[in-house]
DNA sequence: TTTTTGGTTCGTTAATTCCCGAACTAAATA
DNA sequence: TATTTAGTTCGGGAATTAACGAACCAAAAA
């Protein structure tokens, strides 16, 4: 593949990506921005090429910008004698990929617990799907702190 | 604990659960319909009953609980001779659970390897992070996939 | 000192989502 | 046959979110 296909497979890339990220609930010019910095040969972007590469306004990579760095999933450095940001994505542990996961679990089984704990019938059908639920969700927390000790050993 | 006060915590509980389903991107009739199926004592409640409880119309009633059916959540018994529906949660094989988490990975794991596929320098730091990602992700799904087959075994 | 550069902030507009009431339907009852 | 029951569908309004342009600011350059 020659390098002007291969860049054009780029940028459609990005474009799936973005769709990807609404879908799990970013906002669109944050997830084309995220794209662009994972997916193109260069890794690293200024304010102003952001701008000119999604044709987006000044505000809008601000602001996209802002939310990312928030999420820890976006970083800049500067370079002495220069103003510019150059940002890149933001290089995690990469078990960080499971921690939301992880947390929401974790969330889940409290909340059915307390559902449990309220209930007057502790045979009644949702007691017992709940028991069960959290029997599982309790399993899984439980082999994913083993996976991730076993890969901190094994490194 | 007394009566009255239990049914009160869990009409707290209901919010709760509601504004965390919000976050999760459910829509907030939905979510409180949820929550009620899940939390009351009585676990069947009929459209009406809803409607009434949760001071709602009976339009955002009908169309929440269509999304809800449409996503496996919620399901409904009829009694002959009786037209109204009984609308309950769905009680589903527990790993269900973890499905979305998992299709989720798969998703992220092929879209990184597309990434990496279309990069001109192998060893730039996105590749190399990327890289770090798809294993994790491959020891998490295999890992995942072990768990399951366990649970089943020792049932 | 004035201008340029590299952004940020604010107010507005456009698009989307959410929920409601009113009208409707189909089945059962009177 | 007319009325009631148990919902569904449709159109519109309110609230929320997304993105924009214009005005602004601070640091560096002219």
């Amino acid at each position: 593949m020659n390098t002007e296909k291969r860049i054009n497979k780029q940028k459609e890339l990005i474009e799936t990506i973005g769709r990807q990220s609404e879908q799990e609930g970013m906002q669109p010019v944050a997830g084309r921005i995220m794209a662009l910095l994972m997916v193109m040969d260069k890794e690293q972007f200024t304010f102003d090429e952001i701008v000119e590469e999604l044709n987006i306004s000044k505000s809008s990579a601000s602001t996209a910008l802002k939310i990312l760095q928030l999420k820890d999933m976006v970083e800049y450095e500067t370079h002495p004698g220069d103003r510019k940001r150059y940002f890149h994505i933001k290089v995690q542990e990469p078990f960080y990929l499971f921690e939301r996961v992880k947390n929401s679990m974790i969330e889940k089984n409290k909340m059915m617990k307390s559902i449990i704990k309220l209930k007057a019938d502790p045979e009644s059908k949702n007691v017992l799907f709940f028991k069960d639920l959290i029997r599982i969700t309790d399993l899984f927390l439980e082999n994913y702190e083993k996976m991730k000790e076993n890969f901190f050993k094994n490194q």
